[in-house]
DNA sequence: TCAAACCTGACACTGAGTATCAGTATAGCG
DNA sequence: CGCTATACTGATACTCAGTGTCAGGTTTGA
């Protein structure tokens, strides 16, 4: 049998992040993030410190590595996009699988980003990860057109469209779930839109 | 005599920052900004490492600080508008004094620009940075207009207006400051605009 | 001249993150 | 089944950023 394309290795390896993940969650809810040591979390997970910093990069890590999915999961809708129209309804469409990732437990995603937006080392790194998905984005835009602007163009609209989802889940949050993120996403699309969003002065 | 509105104290103190911030660049560029070590600035600044951390309050505002008054010229721009059109031109023309804040001295802006975009912890930073600007700017727009949007719609088109500017910065350094700033910014807004860019699809 | 406010260097301390190493468990192969 | 590669673990030691405190000296303003 040739090694499974998921090894057994790497399937325990993601089960006991999730794990020390988890109980590490309720410490920093119950603590506060930058109250809650290494030594603490070791502690609290039975495991030693060496073994919990080699799951997790950083600390932050511990809490934002959920959302790494996203990035790619935006590149992929792009990927499997018909392309009809300009960039930025591509870009609008691209939110609409993360959307329904966010929206699978909304309530765990929302003590997620209580926790967040609430600590200002876990808010700086929540928006250099969606810095860091930009690049691929704008590369799958590029490859995916048939006559791809200057780079300057797409990244600037890329940037924009990422923080149009930021600031409708900024929202959302505020709202505590009560508003619907994807109409906030509209919303934040066409502030963007001068033919739409016609001003008053 | 009533106490002088910039005392002696703030003139010393800020004349002391910008001597160890000087010092501190040359020695970033010649050996790396992660390699070099608060004990390694004191010893090269003759001033102890308390002392020069009271200067800073972390490692990458020794050489941010320089663009601290970015964001106060933006919101100076915007107060002294006339703001006879929309946000999104409101925005460009605030931008002006930044253009011209940065071409003081191109060449000292540029080598800042080399060492930030080298070292991934000052890109960061420099990028909070910038996101720090945001509030100021956002309630300065709503305050000024006579019918405001809502806040989502003003914070998108704020957050939308500072990327473009730092994507038109990184073209900029890149091309070692040979393109025209001023240009690369009108190129980034452009982009945004669908009455404008017209695409092929 | 005096007192309050401030600056400085020295020192001690916490905690994140890195690196190494020996011992152990496991996967895959013959 | 046994062998070997490889990966996981905990212990330990280390560097360095950043915080806090304290005593001694300087400046400021009255």
């Amino acid at each position: 049998m040739s090694p499974s394309p998921v090894s057994v290795r790497a399937l325990s390896r993601h089960a006991v992040r999730a794990e020390l993940a988890r109980v590490a969650f309720n410490e920093f809810c119950a603590t506060g993030f930058n109250q809650v040591t290494f030594a603490d979390l070791a502690g609290a997970t039975g495991v030693s410190r060496s073994t919990f910093l080699r799951y997790f990069t950083n600390k932050e890590d511990v809490v934002l590595f959920l959302f790494d999915p996203i990035g790619d999961t935006i590149v992929e809708a792009l990927a499997s996009d018909s392309r009809s129209d300009d960039d930025w309804h591509a870009l609008r469409r691209a939110l609409n699988p993360v959307v329904d990732f966010l929206m699978r437990d909304t309530s765990e995603v929302l003590a997620f980003l209580d926790l967040i937006y609430e600590t200002p080392a876990l808010s700086a790194r929540f928006r250099e990860k969606q810095f860091d998905w930009r690049p691929n984005i704008v590369r799958e835009l590029q490859q995916t057109s048939a006559a791809p602007d200057a780079p300057i163009v797409t990244s600037v609209r890329v940037a924009a469209a990422m923080e149009c989802f930021a600031a409708a889940l900024a929202v959302w949050r505020e709202s505590e779930g009560r508003e619907d993120l994807s109409t906030l996403i509209d919303t934040s699309f066409n502030a963007l839109d001068p033919t739409i969003a016609a001003q008053t002065g």
